[in-house]
DNA sequence: ACAAAAGTGTTAGATCTACACCCATGT
DNA sequence: ACATGGGTGTAGATCTAACACTTTTGT
């Protein structure tokens, strides 16, 4: 018997309000950081939540994690990737409620020319805490996310300025890894991958000998279609 | 100004229809298979669509891939991981409905013993059309997921059987991939890798020499825990 | 005996790692 | 002049890629 009505069918449905969070990451002082904002739900009174809203009728998600990021911080053009749902039917006080978490890079320069919500903060990722719904985890989970996926997609590149030095780069990738790498080692690599343009530019107001400022070639990577074979569990 | 009714809050945001679908992979004849049923909605008449249904209130969304993949098939204990949403306004006639597709791998051997739906059909992934909603989409978008991440986690070893043999896992790679790979090369790989437990039998039936069959140590690759630090966007 | 795939090592090239010194700038 | 980080090269170890022959089984 084949379904005619569908639109009845669809209507018949048990349907779920379901909510975008954004995990904003910024860079700053050597650290990465993560943009919250103080919960307004009494339950919980003092902590942190992620910036997060329920989804419109006639958007998809990643336009309503666009614009719940828009809304909150009066930027656009960032970037944005969806990450996972979370979905625990007892993970929100107000009853059953499903996120969608995604992971968003901004310069946290860029961000603070703007007014702001004076309730939102940059919070260090590896101090958060006391903070509302499962947005602990899902911070967590991003940031895990995060630092396997800066290791083979420029996505990183976000978080710092247009130009930046090789050192910022260098300073990003060991904060975020929380590794220590090896300067030249790192150099070497990321010219050998010659995605950077040199501007010919050189830092300004630091207290030793200027470093040069590279632009990242976006359109470049996005040409280089990655065969990638290397099959490796470790 | 504090929200306290935080139930009523809920209640008042839009809801919407939420469903699952899962792309089952098999393999089979050394190529990759997708698990389709026939669509009894009367505008895809004749399409196939992916395995799916709408996400009950008290259920996660694993859950949810779980159930479904039980009820269409009577398999449980099987692997299944969530890939990503899709929430384009119009991808269901029926109106709004957002869907998050679930990646599963069966041994399509194992799946055959059981009494199915005969609507249900294995198809080659190459080869597969005329899907109903936006399920080409989705079997591309979690293919090429697939091709990503059976290079840096072992999850393609629960498309063969228990114990298997080398030859089988190269194929299985060649296939997903569309790649050739040298032989004693994929060899030293796997067997550097230490994942491999000989199990001191051979294969049978076979035309030819027969091969050692192993199995896959899933807790030694749980245990050592990867700290994969390796940049490249190549 | 033949067909078919199993099983096995070596070498050259590429990549990765570890490591130390001089240079340019601001104070 | 000195403090600070910028910039550079090399050697040894490791990994990767390319390549051919003998062995075992079924027919």
């Amino acid at each position: 018997m084949k379904i005619s009505d569908i639109q009845k069918l669809v209507a018949s449905y048990p349907r779920v309000p379901l909510t975008v969070d954004c995990v904003v990451f910024g860079f700053d002082e050597n650290a990465l950081k993560v943009l919250l904002i103080e919960s307004d739900i009494s339950v919980f009174e003092g902590k942190w939540t992620l910036l997060g809203d329920f989804v419109q009728d006639n958007e998809t998600l990643d336009a309503a994690a666009h614009r719940i990021f828009r809304e909150r911080t009066g930027m656009s053009d960032i970037y944005l990737e969806q990450v996972r749902a979370f979905s625990d039917p007892v993970r929100h006080p107000g009853g059953r409620v499903i996120t969608m978490a995604y992971c968003s890079l901004v310069n946290i320069r860029h961000h603070t020319l703007r007014k702001l919500d004076n309730s939102l903060h940059w919070h260090t990722v590896h101090e958060v805490t006391d903070m509302a719904f499962d947005h602990q985890e899902i911070v967590q989970v991003c940031y895990t996310w995060l630092q396997r996926r800066i290791q083979e997609h420029p996505l990183g590149i976000n978080l710092l300025p247009d130009k930046f030095s090789l050192r910022e780069l260098q300073n990003l990738y060991e904060a975020i890894l929380d590794v220590r790498l090896d300067r030249r080692n790192f150099r070497k690599k990321f010219f050998s991958m010659d995605f950077l343009i040199d501007t010919g530019e050189y830092e300004d107001d630091v207290p030793h000998r200027p470093g040069r400022l590279y632009k990242f070639d976006f359109d470049k990577f996005e040409k280089k279609k990655r065969k990638w074979i290397g099959i490796d569990f470790a």
